[in-house]
DNA sequence: TTGTACGCGTTATCAT
DNA sequence: ATGATAACGCGTACAA
C-alpha cells in the first residue's frame, strides 16, 4: 500500500503538503493541489486511518456495545446508529456483551484500546457505579436504555413503566381483572420497571396483586411457553396475559394454540417493544411501542453534537411509550 | 492514559523489556517481569491497541461486511462469527453495505483502512471481477453466500439451487401441481439459483411452469403480501405458494389470513431459512434450513486458520439444506 | 503557500 | 536477559 510519502515524492512535494490536501484544512495553491490529487489517483493511495487515529488522536471511530447482535430489537437499534454515522462520515465498531459483567467490561475496555472517539453502551449487567467511574475517563459515552441520575445528561431512555402501566390498564379498560404477567429476568433494569407500571395500574384500578399469576420469563420466546404452561398449571382462573416484550408474547400465543385456547377469546395477550414481526404473529399482537430505531438514532446525534460538534438537533433523553392496540386483545363481556 | 513508557520508569526499565512482558514472546527474568507487572497495575496501564497496530501491522481485528445490521438472518450471522473471534480473542469491525454496489465498496475500503487482518464479506451488489481483483490485494478475505469459481476456496455458500429444488419437491411429493412462486430480488444470485432449483424440481415431475404464478418479491415481509396479493388477483388456480424466504412467507401468512384463506387448507406455504420465527408463525412454517449460525462460525474458522495459523478445524465450503416439514403444508387430497 | 522536524505509543532489530 | 534505537504512517507546530 502506497503511502503519503510515496505520494509526496511523486508530486514532487513534501509530506506536509499531501497531508494538507487531504485534510483541506490549511490553504495550498491549486497546482500543487492538482499534482497531489493526481499522484494519490496514480498509485491508488487510501490512507492508513490507523495511523491517523495515532497522530490525530481521534478515529472517526465509534464503538457500540450490545447485549447481543441477534434479536429484532438490537438489530433495529443498531441500524438506526449505523444509518446515522455513515450520513456523517464516522463509522462504528461493534461489540456484544451478552448481559454479562465481565464480558461488558472487557468490551468497553476493548473499545477505548480501539481509540474509539465515544461509546455508545447498551449495557445491562454493569453497576452504576462502575460507569459514574468511567464517566470520570476522556472517553465520552452515551447509555442507551439505562438511567442513573449521575449521569443523566447521558441517557436516552425510555419510559419503561409507564410503558407496563399502559400495557396494563389497557386490559383493566377492557373489563379484565384476572390479569398473568410474564416478566424478563428481575435483575434487569427495564424488566423491574415495566412489572412496576403493571403494578401501579392494578392499584389505580383497585384490582389486587396475584402473585400466582406471576412468571419470570428470559425475554425470549420459549420464556413465553414456559410462562403461560406455569400459569395455566397454577389453575388459577385468568382472562389475559401480560408478557413483558414481543418475544415472549409470541411464545405464549404459540403454545396457547398448541394447548388448544384461542386468543383473544380464551384469554387476550399484550406484548412490549412492537419490533417487527409483532405485526405478522397470529394473531396481531397488541403492543407498547417502543421507539428503539429513533432511540438508536438520537444516540448517534448526541455524539455527532458532543463529540464531534456537529448536528444542530435537540437531542430528546426520555422517550414516551404508547399502546398500539392491534388483534391480541379483547374487550371482556 | 499511562503508557508504556511511563511504566517503564516507575519499573526501572527500558520500554523493550515493558513490551516483552505483554507479549511474552522474549525470555524475562522473573523478578523483573514482577517488577513491570506491578508498575502496570499501579499505573493501570492499558496498551493503546492502535499503536500495537501500526507498530506490529496486525490489529487483532477482522472486518465484517453484510447487507443489513437487523433481520433474523444477518442477526444469526453475525452472532455466529463474533462468538468464534471472541474465544479466539479477536475482535470484529462491523459495516453494512444496504445490498448497494457503491456502499458495498465504501466499506470494504474502509475495514481495509481500518488494517483489519481480514475481511469476512456478505456482499450482493459487488461484481464478481471486483472481488476478483480485491483477491490481488493483501488483505485476505471469505465470502459468505456467494460462490466465485476463480475464489473458490475463500467461498463458504449454501447449496441455495438444492433448497430450492427440495421446497417444491416437498409439494410435487404431496401431490400439488399448481405451485406459485414468489421470489427474491432477481438480480440477487441467491433468488436466481433458488428459482432455478424450483424449476427443476417442476422438470423432474413433468410439471410446466406457470409464469402467471410468479411475482418477484423484496425478501421482505411486505413482498410476500403483495405477491400473494398479486396471485389471487390473477385468478390462476393454484394449491400451494413458496416463498424464497421466511420473511415473505410470514407476510403471505398473514395475508392470506386476512383475506380469508386458511393455510394449509385452502392452500400450503413453504419458506426458505428456517430462521427463528417460522416456528412461531400460524401456522407453523414448514421451511429450507439455512445453517447460517454454523455457516458463520465457519467463516470465523477460516480466518483463525488461514490468517492466524489458528484453528485446527476443517473448513466445510459447501452446506447443504435440508427441508423441515411443519404444519404449512399439506398433502392434497 | 510550503517544507522541516518532531511526536503519537508500540514493536522489532540490533547490540550489549 | 536487557537496553538503545529505528521503524510504523500520519498530523502539526514552527520556520522559511
Amino acid at each position: 500500500m502506497a503511502t503519503i510519502y510515496e505520494v509526496a515524492k511523486a508530486a514532487g512535494v513534501s509530506l506536509a503538503t499531501v497531508s494538507r490536501v487531504m485534510n483541506n484544512n490549511t490553504p495550498v495553491r491549486q497546482a500543487t493541489r492538482t499534482k497531489v490529487l493526481a499522484a494519490m489517483a496514480e498509485l491508488g493511495y487510501r490512507p492508513n486511518s490507523i495511523a491517523q487515529s495515532l497522530a490525530s488522536n481521534c478515529s472517526n471511530s465509534i464503538g457500540i456495545l450490545v447485549s447481543e447482535l441477534h434479536g429484532p430489537f438490537y438489530g433495529a437499534m443498531l441500524t438506526g446508529i449505523e444509518a446515522e454515522f455513515r450520513a456523517a462520515g464516522k463509522h462504528v465498531i461493534i461489540a456484544a456483551g451478552h448481559s454479562e459483567r465481565e464480558t461488558e467490561q472487557d468490551g468497553i475496555e476493548f473499545l477505548k484500546s480501539r481509540n474509539c472517539d465515544a461509546l455508545i453502551l447498551h449495557v445491562e449487567a454493569v453497576s452504576d457505579d462502575y460507569l459514574i467511574e468511567l464517566a470520570q475517563g476522556d472517553t465520552p459515552f452515551v447509555l442507551l436504555n439505562r438511567h442513573i441520575d449521575a449521569l443523566a445528561d447521558r441517557c436516552i431512555s425510555l419510559n419503561n413503566e409507564l410503558g407496563g402501566y399502559l400495557a396494563t390498564q389497557h386490559l383493566l379498560e377492557q373489563g379484565h381483572r384476572q390479569i398473568a404477567y410474564i416478566a424478563g429476568p428481575m435483575w434487569k433494569t427495564d424488566a423491574r420497571e415495566r412489572y412496576a407500571g403493571h403494578q401501579r395500574a392494578l392499584q389505580e384500578f383497585h384490582c389486587a396483586l396475584n402473585t400466582g399469576l406471576f412468571f419470570e420469563g428470559d425475554f425470549r420466546e420459549t420464556g413465553g411457553s414456559e410462562g403461560l404452561q406455569s400459569i395455566i398449571a397454577s389453575k388459577q382462573p385468568f382472562t389475559a396475559v401480560v408478557c413483558a416484550n414481543d418475544e415472549m408474547a409470541s411464545g405464549a400465543l404459540t403454545t396457547a394454540r398448541e394447548l388448544g385456547y384461542r386468543v383473544p377469546e380464551d384469554f387476550s395477550v399484550v406484548g412490549f417493544d412492537n419490533v417487527n414481526f409483532a405485526y405478522y404473529t397470529y394473531p396481531k399482537l397488541t403492543t407498547i411501542d417502543y421507539p428503539i430505531s429513533a432511540m438508536g438514532h438520537m444516540a448517534a446525534r448526541w455524539v455527532l453534537s458532543q463529540v464531534y460538534q456537529q448536528a444542530d438537533t435537540e437531542v430528546q433523553q426520555v422517550f414516551e411509550p404508547y399502546l398500539i392496540s392491534r388483534d391480541s386483545t379483547h374487550l371482556i363481556i
